[in-house]
Parts: C-alpha cells; structure tokens; sequence
RNA sequence: GCCAAUGUAGCUCAGUCGGUAGAGCAACUGAUUCGUAAUCAGUAGGUCGAGUGUUCGAUUCACUUCAUUGGCACCA
C-alpha cells in the first residue's frame, strides 16, 4: 500500500491505491482545487493518475513552470474543441505548446479569418466557463487508427499509424471532443482562464515544405491575469524596439522595392556601421589577423570545385559574360584559398588569419526577408584561419576570447555556445567528419564553456560551434561561428611546405564574430531601443541656441567638442529651446548643450545627458565626462 | 518558395456600397527671439504599389504581378 513522499521530505501512507487528486485533497482543499497535474518519480502525470506504490509526488499547480506548460498544453486542446464546435468539418492535427502559448495545427475547406479568431476565441471562453472535466482514456493503436478514421480525422489517423504497432495510445476527452495526445491535461477546461488567440500562419504538414499547408492558430496563455498584461506589454516594447521603424525614425537606413532584401544607408547609418567596422578592424589587427579583399564575382568553375554550385545554386546569384557564367559571391572563404594559394606557404606562415568585411549576395527567399535581419546582400565580419591540425585548439581558444570580448564591448553578457554536427547533405567522409567534430569539441573543452550539441545543423563542409547573444528584452540571437574545415582546401587544394620539406594542406576555421553587419547593427538598434552608447551613436552631442545671441557661441562650443574628436550638431533654428530638446530627445541623442545669456557670459555649458539634467558644467567637466564613458580601446 | 493579410501625401492613418481623395505630424512661407519634451498663421503636396480586364466611368470590382508584414519551409 502506498508511502506517498512529499517535497517537503514529508511521508502520506494510504490503505489503497490513490489518485494524485485524492494526495491533494488529504493535504487540502485549496491544493486540490489547484491542483493541474503532478509529479510522479519525475514523470508528469494528470491528476487522475492513481498511484498503486511507494512513490515521490509533487502537485503541480500554476506556479510551477510545468504547470504553465500543462495549462499551454490544455490550452491548444481547448482551441481544437472550439474549431470543431464551431466548424465541424475542420479535421484537427496537431496542437503543442510553446514558448509563451501554444498553437493548433488545422487543416479547413477555407480560410480562417479574423473574424473567425474573434469567434473561436469566445467559444473558448463559453467551453472554459462551463468546466468541462478532460478525461483520459486508453486505446490500443489499431482500434485507435479506426476510431479517427471513423470520425473523419484523416490526419490523427496518419500521425498514429506512424506509431510502431501493438502501443497502446492515450487519448482526452472533453465533451465530445476527443484528441489523441500523450498529456498530461488539467482536470477540467474551467482551469484555463488567461488565454488570448494572436494570429493566423500558414504551417506545412509534418513541417515538410513538399506537403500540403494547414491552418495554425497561435494563442498565448497564462497563470494570471497580469502575467498575460506583462506578455502583451512586452510585445509593445519589442514593437517600439523594431529595427524597421527605429531604422526610419533615426534616419539610418531605408529599404525599397528596387532591391529587396537590400538596405541603402544613409549618413547617420553608416557613421553608427563605420563606428563598428573600424573598431572591430583595429581589434582584429591587435588579434593577428590581416584583412584582404576578394572579387564580388567568380567563375563557375570555382564555385563547383569548391561544392558550393552543387549545393547552393539556388540561393547564387548568376550572371554571364562572353560566354562565361559568374557567381556573384555568397561567401568569402573560396576566394580566400586562392588567396592563400598565391605563392608557396611555409609551416612558418601559419596559422595565417585572412580577414574580410566581404559583401556577400544570396537569393534568399522572398518570404526569409526581413527587414536587415534577414538580406539578401550584406557585410560578413568573415575570416579564415590556416592552420595546422596541431593549432586548432590553440586558434579555437583564441577566437573564443576575442569573441566574448568583443561581445562584452557592445553589451551583451550572455552568451550561449552550440554545437552543430554532420548534416545529411554534406561533402568529405565519415573519417573527416568524426575528426572535425572531435577537434571542435575538444577545442571547446579547452575553452572551458559549456556547449548544447545540435546533431544535423552543420555546414556543408563541416560542423560549426555557433554563438548565441542575448539582447535586452531576453530574446536569443546567433552571431557568432566557428566552423572547422577539412573538405575545402582539399577542394581547392591549398597546401604548405612541411617542417621536413613535405606538403601538407592546411586545416581551415572559418569564423565571424558578428554574423553580417546588417543583421548585428538590426540587432544593437533594438538591443538599445535606437538610444546608442556614446561610441556608437552616430551624432553624440547637439549645441543649441536659445536667442540668436548664442549663436557664435553655440559654434564655438561645438568647435571644441569636434576638435576633441566628437561628432556634434549645431541646431541654431529660430525655435523654442523646448521644441528643439523634444526633437533631439525623440533622435535619441546621448548628450543635449543648451547655451544661453548665461552661459554665454560665464563660458559655461547646460547638458541634458539622455533626459537627465546635468546643470551648468564647464567645458573641460563635460569632456572629462564624455572621455571616461567612452570604453577603453 | 508556401499560406494569409496589407499596399492611399515624407510619416501615421481615415475614406470612397464605382462618379479620380482627407486628417494629424513633417515640409515650405511669414510672424514670434521665446531657458529644458510640441509658438501661431498660411501654403504646397497624392496617375490611391504596377499591369490587364469589366464598365459610360475604376483608387474602389475581377484577374495578374511586385513589394511588405505575420507564420511555415529555408538560412553555406
């Protein structure tokens, strides 16, 4: 007879089998009531799971991260018994949850619209009201295959009979919705209380772009009321944050029909890009990197040598000349063999880091675009590392330093590292592979970082350890990469003169820090809201008059700041000082000088520091003070 | 590429059940010289994304196409 042990190390006996409902109510009622799943030995069950032993139990209620998830979980079982209140002849697929929510995967004789999101909300809420007990049962497979093809759910029944045979299957009823799914599920709809339905999106079947599109229905749930208000507050801020509209706001850049997936800067973002660019060059150059440039098109011949022709074709833009065809470059390293071809090399000359900003070009998707997240032509932070199979690790710890650094350079603390192996289509043997994924491993055990392996994410020609950022608002993106390469420069058949006056090739890391420019400065613009650290900002001060009196003042103190190596403003309009402050605050501007009479008679300065009032300071203060927020180097 | 939505002035958006369009902000002109997030008045500005069709007449309806947005698939 069960010994029920409880977190909190307690022990409950029982003279027969228990469910997980009945511990709860023995301990009380309100847990009982809360109660939406729980935990048995680890596993998650449903709160009619009867426990017939000795077991550990935790009740889970909406507290508990995996209570959300149950809630999110119940949440797209909830949606699905809407849809087929509401549409019966909508066949069901699948419905998981998800970060935030959950979705539900439909196929329908016809679009849902908005209109239909509003109504499938409410019939939610009318179902979540009512209290519906979700009840769980149990059907061998076989029997399961015929019940959904009995009631006409053509994809259920497929998505079953890819199950091995002879399992028996759990299937949750609530009303008369039944849906296969693994659970668990909370005790009845009326646990579901926050939940709100977002968008409609086209899903492919089994995720497969050969298979047909379904209907999938996105919703966000919640434990409380003020979780799913911070949720939805959160989104606001992203929204205010988007690199598109701060782009345009801040006079950075546009993007127009003529070149899709192609960015014009103008001057302010191309200042804030060289602010970067040259920073980074001088860094790398002190990290023993030398930067070269290679052609924007290429023969053919090179990119089927080097497997890109094979691989990526179609994501090549081509052109054609006196009966030649050119690739447009879709990446640095195949120039940068040649590069390294040139001449004879020695062991001596290695490891030798050739580094590019190289413009690269890939016809990407029309629907992959964007904004400058996702381009078509962009700027990589590209180089490649020759070096001997003995200089892996060594080189491997280097650029992992030099990365997180550069990365704390711009803000950004933390930083996840991956590992992607061997995809399914790729180029080198099994041989080559096993030592490629070896060697990245061992190199990021020297490292000391911990590493998430993601098994068929690799390159083509090799396995890559990828970095991950986090920006403010917590979302993850990758930047960085670190590829190990044996396939290409036997490929393009690049070699060394020995110690021993032999030849050997050379091992390949290919690696940027920040990915492609574009996408890094989409990434800084909505990591910082536009409002740019003092380095980056493409104008740092603004010098402001507040009669036409100050004006030859005003000029000089901006001459000053200029002379000290700032990028400043000048707005001598015949406005009111108020109306110039909100303009220059709205353009996100680090600092704000407003000269008046008294200034003007004192040789002083007033400064607004990001809407902050410093007060009158002199001259020197303000550039002490600018100097020190400066970073070093 | 696939599904869906969207495309009207520089920006944000309204509008036309088919009779060629309007607001706020911005721009320009004038007045105001005003001390920390919007001074007032006036003026100008649009082949309503592009093409074809239906129609006496299309920005409005239909089709095609381009682009953008949200997802999916893709992401060397």
């Amino acid at each position: 007879m069960p010994d029920i042990r409880l977190p909190d190390g307690s022990i409950r006996s029982f003279d027969k089998p228990v469910s997980v409902h009945e511990v709860a109510a023995s301990i009380g009622t309100g847990l009982a009531r809360a109660a939406l799943a729980g935990r048995v030995d680890g596993k998650l069950v449903d709160t009619s799971f009867v426990i017939d032993r000795d077991a550990e139990l935790a009740i889970v209620t909406d507290r508990d991260a995996d209570g959300l998830e149950v809630i999110r979980h119940s949440s797209a079982h909830l949606l699905a018994y809407a849809v087929k209140t509401l549409y019966p002849d909508a066949q069901v697929t699948i419905g998981p949850s998800i970060e935030n929510g959950f979705y539900y995967d439909f196929s329908y004789k016809r679009p849902f619209t908005p209109e239909d999101l509003v109504a499938i909300e409410k019939k939610m809420t009318e179902l979540a009201r009512k209290d519906i007990p979700v009840e769980r049962l149990e059907m061998p497979r076989d029997e399961a295959i015929a019940y959904f093809r009995s009631i006409g759910e053509a994809y259920k029944a497929e998505i079953i009979e890819s199950i091995p045979a002879g399992e028996v299957l759990s299937l949750y009823r609530e009303g008369d919705f039944t849906d296969l799914c693994r659970g668990p599920h909370v005790p009845s709809t009326g646990k579901l209380k926050v939940f709100k339905l977002m968008k409609l999106a086209g899903a492919y079947w089994r995720g497969d772009s050969r298979n047909e599109m379904l209907q999938r229905i996105y919703g966000t749930a919640w434990a409380k009321k003020e979780d799913l208000e911070q949720h939805l507050f959160m989104l606001e801020e992203a929204e205010k944050r988007d690199h598109r509209r701060l782009g345009r706001v801040l006079d950075l850049f546009h993007l127009q029909d003529e070149a899709p997936g192609m960015a014009f800067w103008h001057p302010k973002g191309w200042q804030l890009w060289q602010n970067i660019e040259q920073w980074l060059r001088r860094t790398l150059t002190a990290a023993g990197y030398q930067e070269i440039r290679t052609p924007q098109v290429m023969d053919r011949a090179l990119w089927e040598k080097s497997g890109h022709w094979d691989n990526y074709r179609d994501a090549m833009f081509t052109t054609e000349s006196e009966k030649r065809d050119y690739a447009v470059k879709p990446m640095s390293c195949p120039g940068h063999v040649l590069v390294f071809n040139q001449g004879l090399r020695s062991y001596r000359d290695l490891p030798l880091r050739l580094a590019e900003f190289g413009i690269c070009h890939r016809n990407e998707p029309s629907g992959a675009l964007h904004g400058i997240m996702r381009v078509r032509g962009f700027v990589q932070d590209d180089a490649h590392i020759f070096c001997t199979e003995d200089q892996i690790i060594s080189e491997a710890r280097a650029f992992n330093e030099l990365t997180m650094g550069i990365y704390r350079h711009f803000g950004f603390e933390q930083v996840a590292v991956k590992l992607s192996l061997r995809p399914e289509k790729r180029a080198g043997s099994d041989e080559v592979w096993d030592k490629a994924e070896d060697g990245l491993r061992h190199a990021l055990s020297a490292c000391g970082v911990e590493w998430e392996e993601l098994p068929g994410e690799g390159a083509f020609y090799g396995p890559k350890v990828e970095y991950h950022i986090k920006d403010a608002l917590g979302r993850s993106w990758q930047c960085g990469t670190l590829q190990l390469d044996f396939v290409l420069p036997e490929r393009l058949g690049a070699e060394y003169v020995t110690e021993d006056n032999g030849r050997s090739r050379p091992v390949m890391l290919h690696r940027a820090i920040l990915g492609s420019f574009e996408r890094f400065i989409g990434i800084l613009i909505e990591h910082h809201a536009g409002a740019f650290p003092l380095w980056l900002a493409p104008v740092q001060m603004v010098v402001m008059n507040i009669t036409e009196g100050q004006a030859d003042y005003a000029a000089a103190v901006a001459d000053t700041f200029r002379k000290a190596g700032f990028r400043v403003e000048v707005d001598l309009r015949n406005e009111k000082i108020g109306y110039k402050i909100r303009e220059h605050s709205l353009q996100k501007l680090p600092y704000q000088i407003i000269v008046g009479d008294k200034e003007k008679a004192d040789g002083l300065v007033a400064v607004r520091a990001r809407g902050e009032d410093l007060g009158q300071l002199t001259m020197d203060a303000l550039l002490a003070r600018l100097q020190s927020e400066l970073p070093a180097a």
